[in-house]
DNA sequence: GTACGCTACGCAACCGTTTGCGTGCAACGA
DNA sequence: TCGTTGCACGCAAACGGTTGCGTAGCGTAC
């Protein structure tokens, strides 16, 4: 409580009787200020352990310097990874990340949004939740001249930000492994209709057995909501079937864990009786007795850090105030497979 | 890019032709401003979309409605757990949560101690990083007036604001539930001397041995850095000694994956052979085939809402320009074992 | 001697909101 | 009729810093 009050730029123009804006530009070296004067004054700021009031400074610039990011988990080691990414891409640009988690609910996204709205925020980064399928939410803060940048998990419109992770690379390397391992008959436990990489795994799903020559049989074809009751009965599903695949496509390593434990519930060995592929490369995987065959990586770190490159383009955009639209900044990357399994025991 | 600029108390005042002071108080339901003109004013606010600019207010008010957030991982369980307890917490303020991963390195805590300064939060909340074992940066900020309120991984002071976790309780009962069990020779796997966390767990281990009139044998206590091969090299330095312990406590459940990793490896089984203690409460236990008795919580989320609650009062304090000195905010919360192992196999 | 240009600095407005204090006006009591 | 009171509102300063423009003083060229 020593020092209630900082010392401003008024005090250092009172101690060496120069005006304010001789300070403010002495400060900031400003050619038209002498060398003499701007020496002093700096001098005097030292010795005062001056800093400037950045709240002034937002204020009057009408700018926070800082990003909202909306996450839907950060439980989720993708999403923490996500997180570090922007952090680091964050830090070069003197930016602050002021966080908010959705936990998946719809209604917490759009809270964040308003309260990231209210702080005035420069740019948003956003994953979204599983149940969101409307975006108005964030379609109004074009009104305050607010980007947003989408990431991993993006709406399913043509005009937004984002950047992305194209699965088919790594779907079709862990497709090849599996053939070339002698499956023939490769199921897919996919996730909630809602998600747009639901949609997408499919598509995938059906493009890469194409590539293979593969059957297509909608009987091994089977989703669930994501929680752990339907989690095991999708998977049970599938071995109940009159001819079980021997291998199947799982949503995320978490709908895999339950998978495995279904699989091992009923006597049958992993990586032998039934083969997996999932995506998300969890690191827990190391420690397991059981893993999937791969994983398919989607680089979150690299998705977010790109995504927060976009974000600051767009926001130098919108500070410039050039009639001119934002352009369109999208990307996709690439997945890779990564393996884990050992296959046939051991 | 439609309205560049937002509608402000200005543009209402003209439009009604009453003065900015006016509609200042009206806006806030000020009693001397008469019930017709509140009424005109809040309407055309309304409909103008009016929204206060916080930038402004927190200019004035010296205050950014943000507080900090600094934590070493957030890919642990236990600190995203943590996190979304402060957002909870924080949600009932209205305020804004800036978060900064220190990634368990000193310097980087420094460097986002110093931003967050910059950027004038009202607050801050630190768990520290396993190196920091000076603590200057956090009492410069004393001289700005930002609180610091530490939990989980507290300094090791007295004068500092802080929640932590009393681990007697839950060792005691894990302890407890050991002996029944018949193990007399119970080794300890401890951490970094630097982590206040480890002299604490040795004393806890000396006092619970004690209350059992258990044999103390400083051959079966070892320590790791944390590190995998560490761990790893820890636990079979257990195994290789003359008469192995029975049972281990194991500092955190990252290390006890390790653990029994190296258990496996050379062929006995967990919880027969090798039976563990650990802390932490990972949420993946319930999928693995092999895991501690049990673990210890240390109740991530209350611990830091909790810490939340201190650091608004105090920030409420530092509000209040009287002379007196804030008081020190100090809590432990009680640890609790959590049950998981299935003894002597099944 | 006048006109001009350059250097080095000051003035004042501005960003949007809050708030202490002042004041005109009407009602009221004496 | 005059003084008092209270209501409803306006004035202006303040928060800390930036910046366009103005200008005093000086040197220089004609």
């Amino acid at each position: 409580m020593s020092e209630y009050r900082l010392p401003t730029i008024k005090e250092i123009a009172k101690r060496l009787n120069v005006s304010v804006s001789t300070v403010s530009r002495a400060l900031r070296d400003h050619p038209s200020i002498g060398l003499v004067t701007t020496m002093r004054v700096q001098n005097v700021a030292k010795e005062l352990g001056y800093e400037v009031n950045r709240s002034a400074i937002h204020f009057k610039e009408r700018k926070t310097y800082s990003i909202g990011v909306i996450i839907p988990n950060l439980s989720e080691p993708f999403f923490s990874s996500a997180l570090t990414g922007i952090e680091d891409a964050v830090e070069a640009n003197n930016y602050n990340v002021i966080i908010g988690q959705s936990l998946e609910s719809f209604e917490r996204e759009k809270r964040i949004v308003e309260n990231m709205k209210d702080h005035r925020v420069d740019g948003i980064l956003v994953s979204l939740t599983k149940e969101t399928s409307s975006y108005e939410h964030f379609e109004s803060l074009k009104k305050y001249n607010i980007p947003v940048v989408f990431f991993d998990r993006i709406p399913s419109k043509k005009d937004i930000n984002y950047v992305a992770c194209n699965l088919v690379s790594g779907m079709l390397q862990a497709i090849t492994k599996l053939v070339s391992l002698g499956h023939t008959r490769i199921g897919l436990i996919n996730g909630p209709a809602k998600l747009a990489a639901t949609l997408q795994r499919l598509e995938i799903y059906y493009k890469c057995l194409k590539a293979h020559n593969l059957q297509l049989d909608h009987e091994i074809i089977v989703s669930t909501s994501l929680s752990k009751a339907d989690n095991r009965r999708a998977m049970s599903h599938l071995l109940d079937i009159a001819e079980p695949p021997t291998a199947a496509i799982v949503f995320n390593d978490y709908v895999l864990l339950d998978c495995i434990a279904t699989v091992k519930s009923r006597g049958l060995v992993i990586n032998k009786d039934m083969s997996f592929v999932s995506f998300a490369n969890l690191p827990i995987w190391e420690y397991m007795d059981s893993v999937p065959l791969a994983s398919i990586e989607q680089f979150a770190y690299q998705q977010s850090s790109m995504a927060t490159d976009f974000l600051f383009q767009l926001i130098k955009y919108a500070g410039n105030p050039t009639g001119a639209e934002a352009p369109l900044l999208q990307h996709i990357i690439d997945s890779e497979m990564i393996e884990y399994g050992r296959p046939e025991g051991q």
